[in-house]
RNA sequence: GCGCCUGUAGCUCAGCUGGAUAGAGCAUCAGCCUCCGGAGCUGAGGGCCACAGGUUCAAAUCCUGUCAGGCGCACCA
């Protein structure tokens, strides 16, 4: 439950550095910006960059590079932090951390296990997280499919930066478009069984709906015949019930459940639309003109105000969608997310004036915004059209290529900008694939052990390995990343952007296979002479593949791998996404 | 017309919420397996960060305007 030993350390001594500064008058400003470091870009420049100095500037009226000789000349026990504290050009801080500090996170990582990288900026504050939603009128599909991702994973990030979250889907099962889905199925049984069916101009033309009527015709064919109504009605709640438990399979498939299902009829069969509504108009934040109900969302910064009820005494769609927020409100939510199309953008300033009709600050409710995907095979669009029903379902996605790479790819781009996703390129097993890389540099770890063990070589575990030996580069280069997840991960929850672990997994994934192919971890069969006589040190230089492993070292590298392979996992998992000891 | 989003290498995209000389992958070219999984690795070329102003120690990042693309602007959901 920390950002890590290191950033923490750091952080802290900063602090003390410009508290203690404070102390002799040597600072005045009051409040201290945040103190978050910097990665360099350079190895140069340190292991970690601090950029108070210069945003102290301004306060303290004193040139950036003063600032931070303060800094430094208060920081407490610098020896025992740091290797070299320098001070550059306008006012870096560049910090070479001792390597005996980086090499903690690896103890720390063995300790923290599956929740290394876990924070408490949360502070068990409740979370609803609304996703997928899709109207019970048809298959999900791929567009679904990324708010699925999206909406999973900004859960769960949130889970794991210290949110009690609860993840809910809200079925419109109410209104307008369940009618048109019973007409439009009790068409298409009028026509298989030869009667005259007049399609309804704006039904479902998919061809799931004949195939359903066709599922439905035994239930469907009663003695006596139905009437044109109840047919229609039938149809629809038989229609509903099949595509719903449809789309609870198709989500399970792809490795999503939800902890609640809201259904959008109850809050009009328990009167909630209307209660609520008359609690407004008692308000007056809902008013009557031209024999229609208005909600008075422009006194919250929505560019005009909404109709509620219609003139024919229907409630419109917000009507639900106030009684449904208002609903979430009251179940004691902190913090309201939902998941939508981006094509809905629209409709945020009106939401947010519902949380603000309700005292609530309209940060209360946060909309994470998911852009179209565009499906490619092979570099060829795949062509979709709402019209003719001819799309591409979520579950054709998923048999393609898998749950894990879709999730990999849906989650690959920030979450509004539009998504390419090659079918193809999914598929393949490859460097290409972003998926499998990352997936097999947690596989190729895990091969490490079973190799080990074949071989009877010992892997203590990292709390009893010589760390300090891990001290070359590319090993502290390792360590580093590692170091960064905590952080990440903060910022991926803290965003709402799940791309930012997928991010994070590559470059990680590049690191190992890098290491992997320069260094040995365990000494090779051929090899074993050598190691017997349990040589001291390595000759490393050009011929790196030739360098000789002490036990010791071989120790230290596998404790290393573990901490890769501990962090490659906990990322995977975050995301929804399985990983793998062999593929 | 108004509003929201987007514009970064040939292509697809990152860029840690204002930091240092701009970063990946693909594609292209040149290389690396006697050995822990080649589903891997190394190197090279490739940039006016759409454009023009502004804010400051510092701008791809913030502000204004322009251009281009997407999406919204219902008593539909």
């Amino acid at each position: 439950m920390s950002h890590g030993v290191v950033q923490e350390k750091v952080t802290s001594a900063l602090l003390d550095a410009l508290n203690g500064a404070r102390q002799k008058g040597q600072l005045k400003t009051a409040a201290w910006p945040t103190l978050s470091l910097d990665t360099p870009k350079r190895p140069e420049w340190g292991d970690l960059a601090s950029t108070v100095a210069m945003s102290l500037a301004a306060s303290e009226q004193r040139a950036p590079h003063d600032i931070a000789q303060i800094i430094v000349e208060n920081l407490p026990q610098p020896d025992q932090l740091f290797e070299r504290v320098e001070i550059v050009r306008p006012g870096f801080l560049n910090l070479t951390v001792k390597p005996a500090l980086w090499q903690e996170t690896l103890r720390e990582i063995e300790q923290q296990s599956a929740s290394y990288g876990t924070t408490d900026v949360g502070k068990g504050q409740r979370a609803l997280v609304e996703y997928v939603s899709a109207n019970p009128t048809g298959p999900l599909h791929v567009g679904h499919g990324r708010g699925a991702a999206v909406g999973q994973a900004v859960a769960s990030l949130l889970t794991a930066v210290g949110f009690e979250v609860v993840s809910e889907y809200y079925i419109n099962d109410a209104g307008r478009q369940m009618k048109l889905l019973g007409t439009s199925v009790a068409a298409r049984y009028r026509e298989l069984k030869g009667q005259p069916a007049d399609f309804p101009e704006d039904g479902y033309h998919g061809a799931y709906i004949t195939a359903l009527a066709e599922r439905l015709t035994p239930a469907l064919d009663v003695e006596g015949g139905l009437s044109a109504e109840q047919l229609e009605e039938r149809c629809q709640s038989l229609a509903y019930q099949a595509l719903l438990s449809l789309i609870r399979e198709d989500l399970k498939t792809f490795g999503i459940e939800f902890a609640s299902w809201f259904s959008e009829a109850s809050l009009l069969s328990s009167q909630a639309v209307e209660r609520v509504l008359d609690e407004l108009k008692s308000r007056r934040l809902v008013f009557e003109q031209d024999g229609a109900w208005w909600f008075r969302s422009s006194d919250f910064g929505d560019e005009k105000d909404r109709v509620v009820k219609k003139q024919d005494g229907e409630y419109t769609y917000l009507a639900s969608d106030i009684a449904y927020h208002r609903d979430k409100l009251r179940r004691g939510y902190d913090l309201l997310i939902d998941v939508w199309g981006a094509d809905h953008h629209g409709y945020i300033p009106r939401m947010q004036a519902v949380m603000q009709a309700y005292g609530h600050p309209k940060e209360r409710l946060q909309v994470v915004l998911v852009q179209l995907v565009k499906l490619l095979r092979a570099g060829e669009e795949v062509k979709m059209s709402k019209r003719t029903g001819e799309f591409i379902t979520m579950r054709e996605v998923i048999d393609e290529v898998g749950a894990d790479a879709a999730k990999f790819y849906f989650l690959m781009r920030d979450s509004k900008t539009h998504l390419e996703f090659d079918l193809e390129l999914a598929k393949q097993r490859s460097a290409d694939n972003p998926v499998y890389y990352v997936q097999y540099a947690h596989a190729r770890i895990a091969s490490l052990w079973r190799v080990a063990a074949s071989r009877g070589i010992t892997c203590p575990p990292p709390s009893r390995a010589n760390l300090s030996l891990l001290s070359d580069p590319d090993e502290l280069g390792l360590i580093r990343k590692l170091a960064a997840y905590p952080t990440v991960l903060e910022a991926a929850a803290i965003g709402y952007e799940p791309h930012r672990m997928t991010y994070y997994l590559q470059q990680l994934a590049a690191l190992l296979h890098t290491f992997y192919n320069k260094h040995r971890i365990l000494p090779t069969a051929t090899d074993s002479e050598v190691f017997a006589q349990a040589a001291p040190g390595i000759t490393a230089d050009e011929g790196a593949k030739r360098e000789t492993l002490s036990p010791e070292r071989t120790a230290a590298r596998l404790a290393l791998m573990r901490g890769v392979q501990q962090v490659i996992k906990n990322g995977l998992t975050v995301l929804g996404i399985s990983a793998p000891d062999q593929m």
